[in-house]
DNA sequence: TTTTATTGTTAGCAAATACTAACTATATTT
DNA sequence: AAATATAGTTAGTATTTGCTAACAATAAAA
């Protein structure tokens, strides 16, 4: 029987893996792992200007614009100018870009598929409530 | 009460969040992200040669050989001829190197905090319980 | 209203990352 | 023993990714 630490090590690597399958798969987006990271970002961010892209990407804003560019050029981003300040300008994401939530999305069921399928339905139950109250708020 | 792929999906982020802050503080050890993905691949594949290491990457051989080379001259890792066979050599973490598994373990520390701050000893025994059998090869 | 700060941009450059082609040395197959 | 395959390497090249310096347009502060 493994403890808490190795059990998250495990989980830890499991995700890391079908992660790394998932990606795999959309492969044939011709995106670099570089590119993809931009593509998080923006949607972590939802739709943040350079300035605050480059800044959760620890970046130049030079070298942010310049990627950023390529992205749009290639149908994955779009902006949009900010009515608030006529400087600065929001990232969206194109449908092509948002492939890039569902390539996680897909990742999360594929693990959920691999959970359910060692237990059975009062565990999975109990499993369920105890992860909840683990990434409950307070 | 939320179902399984949805917190998948939020154990996944919060993994992901962690790992990021480990990165962060690698990052200041000049390492680029892509170098940290060549020492982790290496310790996953316990000592692999070019060719394996090439293979797991889905790069060619030159490219690896030269991103090693510098990983090398960097002190992260070093090689081993085979005894086995004389034209191969096996690649090792330095102790420099192998930082980057502790800062993974760190972060599988933190995780676990995390979660034993939301349960109590019985409800953690029951998670831990019903994560091994999630985790079991069979 | 003038000064200062901020957003985004352009240009020029350097390093990192990746490839193909061609080679040596050793192993394996025929 | 000769032919073929494999591990690693070298050289040359293209692309991506990153930087600094300098600039215009707009916003905020003095």
């Amino acid at each position: 029987m493994k403890n808490l630490v190795e059990i998250v090590s495990q989980l830890s690597d499991l995700m890391g893996q079908t992660e790394e399958v998932a990606k795999e798969q959309f492969h044939l987006l011709n995106l670099t792992h570089t590119q993809m990271h931009y593509l998080e970002a923006i949607h972590l961010l939802d739709n943040p200007n350079i300035t605050e892209l480059a800044s959760k990407l620890k970046l130049t804003k030079p070298t942010v614009k310049v990627a950023v560019d390529k992205l749009i050029e290639s149908d994955y981003l779009y902006k949009i100018k900010s009515d608030e300040d006529r400087r600065s300008a929001h990232l969206h994401l194109t449908e092509k870009g948002k492939l890039i939530n569902q390539m996680h999305d897909y990742t999360h069921k594929l693990i959920s598929e691999a959970i359910s399928r060692k237990l059975n339905n009062e565990e999975m139950g109990t499993l369920v409530r105890l992860l909840n109250k683990v990434l409950s708020e307070n």
